[in-house]
DNA sequence: ATAGTTCGTTCGCCGTAGGAAGGAAGTGTG
DNA sequence: CACACTTCCTTCCTACGGCGAACGAACTAT
């Protein structure tokens, strides 16, 4: 079965369930943020003694604050407990073909800092010493890194190797977490997306969905039962590579289906229907022109046909219940959303939403935030999406 | 997502903890099967002076049985303990259209009793007399109760209800498991094929896999990171709904790719190409007839063709890295799977083994087990699918 | 004021995890 | 054959933590 051959330390040692009550309470008072003792013990189920030098320990360490009485219909008041999202703070790197960004972000996914570096010398190094020097006294505070690779369009984890030199997962994920002494996860940009989305995004209220990213090539981001999925070799979500035609052929490492639906593919045709400079937004642009020009309406159409055949192959095999249109797909107008969505539900076999992402470029911090802090709490029973 | 907004019963109680212990060797020693206490600590982590009294209450329990001591290089030899499949027993309930069989096995797998009954009147009345009657003496032993529900092929739980009377998951399941005492899990069967091929048949050696099951319809079982992935509406799997031809067109709940390539049609081009009585194994008798028959050859590498690209669209979004072929699919012989292999390789963005599944019929029924087992294993009361 | 209500803390019992020591049952060695 | 030596299992003991219960605190309602 899986590989739990050997559990080194005890299911139930006295540290261990001391961390689990520990990260039971952190956890939902990140949720809830502001509480009291007594909602503590109803959303824990600890009880009140336990909870006391727990919460003692927790506000000394500055995961809690204590703010003044609560109001009070009748009885003692609460004692409120604010949660301090600068208590956690996480480290979101983002890998670029030449340059490599860096943000310090709190629980909330707030930015405390933020750098850009050109890439010169070791990746390694680079980052090791980055993320110190942002994150300032808060070091104590680093609760996670998280690295986002590029190249989900690309083929996956394999073929992004050689655009940012050597970004196998594991090697530069061991590396810096040596050197820095926390959690470091390493992934794609997509999946990052999907996890932000999923944990601050459009996706928040549900537990399975999926991201589709359009940009210079196709790639979709995966969240079943609150988590992000990868496939067995990482590989998963990499939808532009789906047989919808025959007659498409892919090249290079370029899927069939990006091949002609990718965002460059759409510039090409926009430039050569409103000839000129190749717009910056080019499904934005194509919109725009569609609603005058009739061409670029047929296009238009063709292109959410296109695209909703590919929604539609996702929903048959994972049926995600909530499909979120990210990148280029962004940038659909309200019209062509509902067109689409009219197409996904005429051709799937289950209810299917599809909606625009709406964390834009924030996407990747969020996930990068979701992914550290839970990579912090291993093991002990989540709560995932709030309310 | 789920409803475990309000745990209750506090995370470190002492009942929980002692049932994590308890949990913990059960399915220790159900993996190695025969071991001694000396082991058990290392492969737990609980220490001698914990288990010495849980050992004893397993075995008067009947969970575990003391063999002879076992050899010793040097000092005391270790007294064995051997587990004991029987002290486990799962119901296994397949339902179909007209009868329903049930099966008694314990945690091998082995089927200690089995029975097929005529539908007549209720069907959750015929599961709660059915069942406790074949397990006899046995019923204590009773850990969990699985039914298969067919209707992988008409398009997921919604539309499998009229076929055998009101199936919508909750009813069924919440009465049985009222009835019974014991957790109970609805699922469709290839579901739980897949399930069974990962616990004890071709998937036991990996985390992912998917099993596409070609019977009069076309569906996939998706098991992911361990775990049977159902989607936010249970329609994962729904692969014979895939557009993977424009041209082609579903009809009355059959999906555009299934009406093409299931078993159904493929024994109607059998027939027509070599007329006759419709073969009971179409996809076998094309096998045969295409060693000599070039027509026939021709029209099997269009099948394979077709499910290829049907394999490459899964294997795109969600990489199970491994494929199990199930049904009328597993129908093939060696050359073929390796020509399917092949096809799949070349189209798909990442490595993907395709092999024939090996438990056949007897797949649902070691799902149901590791459904059963994993089910009394979380002490979850149910983990139903979305109707 | 007084009663009533709700919160938070302290106290103390009890159960249990795990260290330490000791008995049990073998193998090797003089 | 006695004696050390090794390994395994058990028993004893202690310290610690969970949680029930009693208590004090802080406020509202009458």
């Amino acid at each position: 079965m899986t590989d739990v051959v050997t559990p080194p330390t005890s299911p139930v040692s006295r540290e261990r369930s001391k961390e689990i009550k520990r990260l039971s309470v952190i956890s939902t008072a990140r949720q809830v943020r502001v509480l009291s003792r007594a909602e503590l013990t109803e959303l824990t189920g600890l009880s009140p003694a336990t909870l006391t030098p727990l919460v003692r320990e927790l506000i000394a360490e500055g995961y809690l604050i204590e703010r003044g009485p609560g109001a009070s219909r009748a009885g003692r008041p609460r004692a409120m407990l604010e949660f301090n999202p600068r208590a956690e703070l996480v480290a979101a790197v983002s890998l670029e073909p030449s340059r490599l960004s860096c943000e310090i972000a709190d629980s909330d996914g707030t930015v405390v800092a933020h750098r850009t570096v050109r890439l010169a010398g070791d990746i390694i190094d680079t980052i090791c010493r980055s993320v110190p020097e942002l994150a300032g006294d808060g070091l104590p505070a680093l609760r996670g890194v998280a690295i986002a690779a590029p190249g989900v369009s690309s083929g996956g984890a394999v073929r992004l190797a050689p655009s940012v030199g050597l970004v196998e997962g594991r090697p530069i994920g061991e590396a810096v977490q040596r050197h820095l002494g926390v959690p470091v996860v390493v992934d794609n940009d997509v999946n990052l997306m999907a996890a932000g989305e999923h944990a601050a995004g459009a996706g928040s209220d549900v537990a399975d969905l999926l991201l589709l990213h359009v940009a210079d090539g196709i790639g979709a981001g995966l969240v079943l039962d609150g988590q992000v999925r990868r496939g067995a070799g990482g590989a998963a979500g990499e939808v532009g590579f789906l047989p919808l035609d025959p007659a498409d052929r892919g090249h290079d490492g370029v899927g069939p289906f990006e091949a002609r639906w990718s965002e460059n593919a759409v510039a090409e045709r926009v430039v050569a229907l409103a000839p000129g400079r190749r717009p910056d937004a080019p499904v934005a642009a194509l919109v725009e022109l569609a609603r005058a020009d009739e061409r670029a309406a047929a296009y238009l159409d063709e292109v959410l046909t296109a695209w909703s055949r590919l929604i539609v192959s996702c929903v048959c095999v994972i049926d995600p219940g909530r499909v979120l249109l990210s990148g280029a797909a962004a940038q659909l107008d309200d019209p062509a959303v509902d067109r689409l969505q009219a197409l996904v539900a005429a051709a799937a076999p289950s209810t299917t939403e599809v909606r625009r992402a709406v964390l834009g470029d924030r996407a990747v911090l969020h996930g990068a935030v979701s992914y550290a802090l839970s990579a912090a709490a291993t093991g002990l029973p989540t709560l995932l999406p709030a309310p």
